[in-house]
DNA sequence: TATTGTTATACTCTATAACTATA
DNA sequence: TATAGTTATAGAGTATAACAATA
């Protein structure tokens, strides 16, 4: 042989930012199938996830920190509801605007997800010890840097 | 302050699974972004690189090997073939297959791809040293290897 | 009957443009 | 006029089913 570090079902040779890129996509699409086990889609974990400060938030702001049109969000919050997990209000001083924040079990379930997330997340980095799952963070986070730098903000949302 | 570690744009307590999808997914994007400068798609690149061994092999061959089905290759192929970067005739020996590979101005614009890709690559990973750079794609390839072992097969295809 | 490439169909997801009701 | 939420519309991208030619 003659270097030998040994990445092995990678393929030494392939360029990093695909490698970065299909690896991303895997996580992505683990999370996507453990949250299938509740039926709930990415889009909808991230919904709660804008709303886990428990403050009301009109669907014009919600929207807007999601970085979606508004008429989208619509549809989203629409099952949420229905499940109970967010509750919505009309704003008491004009009759436009509605509050919509997170109810007890929505809490609850947010809780549950990133329970989720995290046992999905562990099965992903199986393997590494503390000190590699830390300089693993701390590299994405120069590459994560790098990217907001080349694009105006920060990285695109995955979903 | 309290602990120090110092991700800057990333969040430190972003689960580090999201840190992998939402960095791939730029990934993935920058990418985008640099080929749409020649016009063309992560798709098109996908099956231009699919042809770089430079055999002749029938579109079912062809769409396996992508993983995806004939008839999405069908469209990728009209493209290309219009714009002379891939060869298609018919198999001498059986009249109802069609053999494709890369024309010579195709392997032209895969190597500028190619090189297209190294560029976009370089500017994620600006500022990490050789040794980071190889640190980041083994740490990457275990996890690559994690998610290979979760699902049947490798990772699914990025776009 | 079976297979190759192709086309037709149906479905999902998305953004933008209307629309309504308030202000 | 302007704004919040909603609904309608249109477009992209996809997989599957149907199809025509050939084996």
């Amino acid at each position: 042989m003659r270097k030998g570090p040994a990445t092995r079902g990678i393929g030494p040779d392939e360029p990093l930012g695909f490698v970065i890129a299909s690896v991303g996509n895997a996580a992505a699409l683990a999370f996507e199938t453990a949250l299938a086990a509740v039926d709930l889609h990415p889009r909808h974990f991230a919904v709660l996830r804008g709303l886990r400060g428990g403050a009301e938030q009109t669907q014009q702001q919600l929207a807007a920190s999601l970085g979606i049109p508004a008429s989208r969000l619509v549809g989203l919050l629409q099952l949420l509801i229905e499940r109970g997990l967010v509750q919505r209000r009309e704003a008491p001083h004009d009759a436009r605007v509605k509050l919509v924040k997170l109810s007890p079990s929505g809490l609850t379930e947010l809780r549950g997800l990133l329970q989720l997330a995290g046992e999905s997340e562990q099965r992903l980095i199986r393997g590494l010890t503390e000190q590699e799952q830390a300089e693993l963070r701390r590299l994405l986070g120069v590459v994560y840097d790098n990217v907001a730098l080349e694009r105006g903000s920060g990285p695109a949302r995955v979903w």
